[in-house]
DNA sequence: GTCATTGCAAAGGATTTGCAGTTCC
DNA sequence: GGAACTGCAAATCCTTTGCAATGAC
């Protein structure tokens, strides 16, 4: 999905951030993405545009957009952290072989009820989730 | 919940693994929690009854488990890994706060349909819903 | 002008790897 | 006896921190 300069701009600056051409290229490349990018990831794509921003800027940068509540975080195993920049409420999809992490918008997902037997002043915000199991190319052979 | 040394030489037999002094108190201490300890929580607790015990003996047990199916790893943000001992199908309760996790056993959870609009090919082998708030403890005082 | 942001380098923390000695089956 | 396991040390990988220079508002 195409994003805007305009969008972000006006994105950062109700969240009261600074508009820089690398925390706009960094933004516009998560959300644009389906991938579910490492900030290595995002790092190798922002570089071809600004080949001189460094690791730190990358981390830095969605450091803050989380901060923000831009982005949200993925895990797969306790790897290093995956971002994703669609707010839209849904959930993943996690193939154990290649670790790619695909989107599940079934909205029907998004009405469970609260569990029984939390604990006593338990408050929950939100819950995802996590479907796991193997897409095609990593489909065990006696499937 | 606990669980007897013939218990677990019996499921270390079973799926082939050697019963050493080692692994078998790492295995009980995890599954005679239910705080999702990490490599380092189990290291300490291992090393009152195995002064000598290694860290690499911990992660190293930690993984022949995994691989055996006698444990789950338990993502919390892209922190350290925590592990599961029980293996009952559940789902947890993470606190933003404390980051500390409650298994949450209703089982009504463990019946949601497989979500419509997969991409072709992927096959689902289970789910696990990720529930997430704030503890008693960690409650913003506006709440 | 001021403070957030950037880039570079170094540090930090969790986990993995190499390897020699030991222990289980 | 042989392969798996253990312990120690060193290495690796991801991420964070320190700091001076730069740039947005």
């Amino acid at each position: 999905m195409n994003i805007s300069s305009e969008t972000i701009r006006q994105r950062f600056k109700d969240q009261g951030l600074k508009n820089t051409p690398q925390r706009t290229a960094i933004y516009k490349a998560l959300v644009e993405t389906t991938s579910h990018p490492t900030a290595e990831d995002l790092y190798q794509h922002v570089s071809q545009d600004y080949p001189m921003i460094s690791q730190n800027t990358v981390y830095y940068t969605l450091g803050v957009l989380q901060q923000a509540g831009l982005l949200r975080e993925v895990n797969v195993g306790h790897d290093r952290a995956r971002y994703d920049g669609n707010l839209t409420p849904h959930h993943h999809l996690i193939c154990h072989g290649c670790k790619s992490i695909v989107d599940v918008m079934d909205k029907k997902l998004n009405k469970i009820s609260c569990p029984s037997g939390l604990p006593s002043g338990f408050h929950i915000t939100d819950y995802q989730i996590e479907f796991r199991g193997y897409c095609q190319a990593c489909r065990p052979q006696t499937a």
